[in-house]
DNA sequence: GGCAGTCACTATCATTTTGCAAGTGACCCG
DNA sequence: CGGGTCACTTGCAAAATGATAGTGACTGCC
């Protein structure tokens, strides 16, 4: 699994923490506000087994952190860490390619509050302000 | 799995296609120039009966698509199509990601062509051009 | 104090997916 | 005809996933 570079490829850095179905529809849920085990386990229809391994994994990752929301009972909830907000406008866009084709019925979307306007994720280069695709880019290999 | 209108969630559309390591990492391989069966296995170091199995997923899932191009001997490659290309850039944000939370050594890099900066991938809201999280947002259900 | 109920899990086991290793068939080249 | 490459398939072991049942901490009610 290294040939060609691909240790060295920043893709599979980030495959390597979330690169599963779960862990990235888990971090959607946080992110509406599903923090706690019995609200992701009924909301995703998740076994409860693989959905403890997904968490410790996602802990584990420093996506993100249980934390204690009350002392009496004792209740702790899943929260995003600086690392796991930042994945989610990733979540976006993949959720703009999946409205696009595989889009059938009708799809929840986001909202900008202060505009009203529904929310379109595009990957832009942020030194160029081009979407990715537009203009002819090159690979560069460490050495 | 649907309460809270999950099968209305566009994430979930995107990850039904794409989700997993091995089909990320074989279409990334694909835009580098590895479009031959024996190139991505040996480049990615996976099992043959695997890579046969992502390969068709890919294809039946629309991303890419196997085209002749040698008569004699009769030779196929795996080619992007139009839905496999507009996933690129989402490879991108997961490289961008994956290089500022796990990325430890030398790491490849695209540069823009043209100006030979460092492509530094964002997701913003085509509406505003604002990285997605600098403004706040809204979910919107349908019916 | 005893009992039902919720929340957040763990344990057990069947099923599915993944992965390794070996083999196969089409073709080409000397 | 024989060796070599390419693109797979087959068979089987190992690992991950998923369904179901059970457990322990706690709380609120009578």
């Amino acid at each position: 699994m290294d040939k060609n570079n691909l240790g060295t490829c920043p893709v599979d850095r980030g495959l390597m923490r979330v690169g599963d179905r779960w862990s990235m529809l888990v971090l959607r849920d946080i992110e509406r506000g599903l923090t706690r085990y019995e609200q992701l386990r009924t909301s995703l229809g998740i076994a409860p087994n693989i959905l403890s391994r997904r968490l410790s994994a996602l802990t584990e990752a420093g996506l993100i952190a249980k934390t204690r929301y009350s002392q009496r009972p004792p209740r702790d909830e899943y929260l995003l860490t600086d690392a796991g907000r930042d994945f989610l406008p990733i979540l976006m866009a993949i959720g703009a390619w999946g409205r696009k084709y595989n889009g059938g019925g009708a799809l929840s979307q986001h909202l900008d509050v202060a505009t009203g306007e529904v929310v379109r994720p595009v990957v832009v280069d942020a030194n160029t302000g081009a979407p990715i695709g537009t203009r002819p880019l090159r690979m560069e290999y460490p050495d």
